[in-house]
DNA sequence: GCGGACTGCTTACCT
DNA sequence: ACAGGTAAGCAGTCCGCG
């Protein structure tokens, strides 16, 4: 995309995005900077009319550092007084946490953002003892105006102002008897968060947009950059009800029918001309605040738009911006959808990693249950309608990973908003570290903290002391207790809720309070560290993260269960849990990652070690009290068949003794441990199964094998007894013979036997080694195919001197049996090793080889 | 020249 | 640009072997 482009304010005119002076309801979408103008500008979008409008900060804020250089030294410092972006200079008063002290500091004003940093000549390079010098503008705006993205808010002549809204008192009373006996800033702080989590997300309307290219070769994606052949398809998909293709017409490809699976109301529009398609698009686009789009800033926008400059279309006429690091839209906002389920956060924590490949078909599949339309032919040789429906699907799956289950992500994108303070552009494109750290330096500023430099923090606290297990990780991390091997009936499983959050929170872990400047907590000890934490003041992340974790756990969680309260009050309770639950998980972990600006070793290595302690005087007392402990991870214990009465005073224990809450997570009917750890089967009383690290579940295994596992799995759900292994024993083996005899007699097919690995590095980086799905990987490129990082290789194993093949280039009659069989055999022993059964003699005695040799 | 012991690399999983 | 711990399978290396 081109880099000269109009101002900010020159393309709204353009576009017709009215400036707020006297709006309706409107929810804060975003906060920019406009470079002409050299404000701040906040996009608003009204709920009534669905409209976004401009408003520009008109309170003088201007960006700034800080210094602890006297205001004299700074002016006169000629480098300083006669940059011509130097504004002014304040004396300012901020409390110094790390050194547990007030301080004066220097608060040097700037005409923009690049004089303060990243200009080459800037404030910060003259200065050099400087303090949050590297915030981003619009972020450190949100910070000092209090302004919270996703809230509400009216413009009245010009003035911006927050909408409160009332929190009914009973629901107020509720939540504060959650914080009984907390501090007085504590109940501040919740005043302050508290309509965050209760003001219902307002409805956004919006609209998918996907498109299709024309490309020669089908195996190739047509470089946006270029932009060099036409658009053939754009799709449109709204929340109010469009549902529109704009479909090019090609002299050589025939219309043909009209397929099915086309949903009769998808209206399909022809068009001769490609710059009348692109233009119709960009006409509806600007009809809606919000665009959605997979993979928008890097293939379709960015396509959309040097297309349309290709064609004569001008910039004028084009309503996207290109910023840093993404494309925006000058009458809304855009969300990459794939920029956002790409976040690893998101995927793990959100949805319990459901998808495990970033694409639109895998997440929908996982996601919707339905994926992409399957297609043979290349998208260039489809008929016109074809290219309609599959086009479609794509925008219609877009739009429905907002609308599902009753637009949850739309809400977790705004709930994030709220807890993280960070626009919706910004949320939805970084990853966890940058939301904690932008909500940790929103209450910095909040409560007049200075913002620590990095240097300073690990100059003060030092680095770890404890020794990693894995090596070059940087100190010690969780226990995992030595499971008992064999089947054990009636299981209970105790864990800590959100252990880590709440060692940080009971514990008072905080960069500013570990190892802090007192030499009276000094005998405070973190055990088995030589670390200390302080025992005269409460430390900020100790502080934000006691009121994110008990809001969670002692309201949001339980009430988005509790089924007497009427359906859209829980589903937004279960929303905020979730939202919360995303950013408690990572909350210790950021302070172990050297890239972090808040890293402080000290702090995680602490937060690990008080973990251990925690299960380990856990296991001790359970064993005590005459509890038999089988197994236990990080933050649980599997209890054998448990005395109600022991398990109670456990649980009471733990709470008075150790200060952390230890609930019952889990009770089992039976659980099999194969003697490796992270490795069980557990059968739920209702019959379910919980399978965890089993080779079996490993998305790497081959289909066949996997299939067949699960049929055991089936079958080991079903037994209610000891005596019932015996029968259950049997239909096992009948399966495997079954199974066996199927892949004898190869009557499978060939991605059945596939073993599929994600590459997760470019080809040229396998450097030290080559394993296996790089070579298949090689031979598809030898081929002529494409692979980049994220992709799955298909491979099977077969004879011969390179050992696998891609799928796209196997044959059945190439695979090596053998090395199926020693996959079933270790996928088997994990499950059947523990009830005692023999893998090789279920069969009958023969070897499960003799089923392949005797072909 | 070959096979076993070993280490290291890579991926996928658990918490 | 959240963390560490566990496991599997393979690649590559070293060592011993008259």
């Amino acid at each position: 995309m081109e880099r000269r482009e109009k101002t900010k304010e020159e393309r709204r005119i353009k576009f017709k995005a009215e400036l707020a002076h006297n709006t309706g309801l409107c929810m804060l979408l975003s906060v920019g900077y406009d470079g002409k103008k050299r404000c701040a500008v906040l996009k608003l979008l009204e709920l009534d009319t669905q409209k976004v409008y401009y408003w520009y900060d008109n309170t003088g804020h201007k960006p700034y550092l800080l210094t602890d250089l006297p205001q004299e030294v700074v002016l006169n410092n000629p480098r300083v007084v006669s940059h011509p972006g130097f504004h002014s200079v304040e004396l300012v008063k901020k409390y110094d946490s790390l050194n547990d002290r007030k301080v004066l500091m220097t608060k040097v004003k700037a005409k923009d953002p690049l004089s303060i940093g990243g200009g080459g000549n800037d404030l910060r390079t003259i200065i050099r003892r400087v303090w949050e010098a590297r915030i981003k503008y619009h972020n450190c705006y949100i910070y000092d105006r209090r302004l919270v993205p996703g809230m509400l808010y009216v413009v009245r002549d010009g003035r911006l102002k927050r909408v409160m809204v009332k929190i009914p008192d009973e629901l107020k009373r509720e939540v504060y008897a959650i914080f009984e006996g907390a501090s007085e800033e504590l109940k501040t702080m919740l005043e302050e968060w508290l309509p965050l989590f209760f003001v219902k997300v307002p409805k956004i309307e919006r609209l998918a947009l996907d498109i299709e290219v024309f490309s020669p070769e089908p195996e190739h994606v047509p470089d946006p950059k270029e932009a060099k052949y036409a658009i053939i398809a754009i799709s449109l998909v709204s929340t109010d009800g469009l549902r529109k293709v704009l479909v090019l017409e090609r002299e050589d490809v025939k219309r043909g029918e009209r397929p099915d699976y086309m949903d009769p109301d998808v209206e399909v529009e022809f068009f001769k001309e490609e710059r009348d398609l692109i233009l119709a698009a960009l006409d509806t686009i600007i009809r809606y605040p919000v665009l959605l789009t997979y993979n928008g800033d890097d293939f379709d926008l960015r396509y959309i738009w040097n297309r349309a400059r290709r064609l004569g279309i001008t910039r004028d006429q084009i309503p996207f911006t290109s910023e840093r690091d993404h494309i925006d839209l000058v009458t809304g906002v855009h969300v990459d959808l794939y920029r956002f389920f790409e976040n690893r956060s998101i995927q793990v924590y959100a949805f319990s990693n459901k998808y495990k490949e970033v694409t639109l078909d895998a997440i929908s599949q996982a996601l919707l249950g339905i994926g992409k339309v399957k297609r043979l032919t290349a998208i260039s040789e489809l008929s016109l309608y074809d290219l309609a429906a599959y086009c479609f699907r794509d925008a219609r799956l877009t739009l429905e990973l907002t609308t599902f289950n009753d637009d949850l992500v739309m809400k977790l994108i705004v709930l994030l908003m709220r807890i993280t303070k960070l626009s919706i552009n910004e949320v939805t494109r970084t990853q966890v570290s940058t939301w904690i750290r932008n909500l940790v330096y929103y209450e910095h500023r909040r409560l007049n903290y200075l913002i620590p430099n990095k240097e300073d923090i690990l100059q003060r606290k030092g680095e770890t002391t404890t020794r990693a297990i894995i090596k070059g990780k940087k100190y010690k991390g969780a226990i995992v207790i030595q499971p008992k091997v064999g089947v054990h009936f009636n299981v209970v499983v105790l864990d800590f809720a959100s252990l880590y959050p709440s060692i940080i929170s009971r514990w008072n872990l905080s960069y500013d309070t570990v190892r802090c400047p007192h030499p009276e907590c000094r005998k405070n000890k973190v055990p088995g560290t030589p670390h200390w934490v302080c025992t005269k003041r409460r430390g900020i992340l100790s502080q934000i993260i006691w009121l994110l974790r008990d809001i969670r756990v002692y309201w949001f969680k339980p009430k988005s269960k509790d089924k007497s309260l009427p359906e859209d009050r829980r589903s937004l309770f279960s929303v905020v849990q979730q939202a919360l639950k995303v950013i408690l998980n990572a909350s210790y972990g950021v302070f172990g990652a050297e890239e972090f600006p808040l890293y402080c070793p000290p702090v995680a290595e602490s937060t690990t070690a008080i973990g251990r302690y925690v299960i380990t005087r856990t296991t001790e007392k359970a064993r005590e009290i005459g509890l038999e402990v089988l197994y236990g991870d990080t933050d649980s214990v599997f209890i054998h068949n448990p005395d109600p009465e022991k398990l109670k005073a456990l649980m009471e224990w733990s709470s008075k003794e150790l200060g952390i809450d230890l609930d019952i997570d889990k009770k089992y009917r039976y659980v099999t441990f194969s003697g490796l750890k992270k490795n069980y089967l557990g059968v739920f009383e209702d019959g379910t199964v919980d399978i965890k690290g089993l080779i079996g579940k490993k998305s790497n295994t081959p289909e066949f094998v996997r299939e067949t596992f699960y049929e055991v799995v089936n079958i080991l759900g079903q037994v209610k007894s000891f005596d019932e292994f015996k029968e259950a024993k049997e239909r096992i083996r009948k399966i495997m013979v079954s199974r066996y005899t199927q892949l004898k007699n190869r009557r499978l097919t060939l991605d059945k036997l596939a073993i599929r690995v994600m590459m997760s590095k470019p080809l040229y980086s396998y450097t030290k080694t080559t394993p296996q799905h790089v070579k298949a990987a090689k031979q598809l490129v030898s081929a002529g195919k494409h692979v980049k990082p994220g992709d799955v290789i298909w491979f099977v194993k077969v004879r011969g001197p390179e050992g696998v093949k891609p799928v796209q280039l196997a044959r059945i009659d190439e695979i090596d049996p053998d090395k199926y069989v020693d996959y079933m055999k270790t996928a088997f022993e994990q499950i059947l090793e523990p009830l005692d059964i023999d893998f090789d003699s279920i069969l009958g005695g023969r070897r499960l080889d003799s089923f392949f040799n005797n072909s």
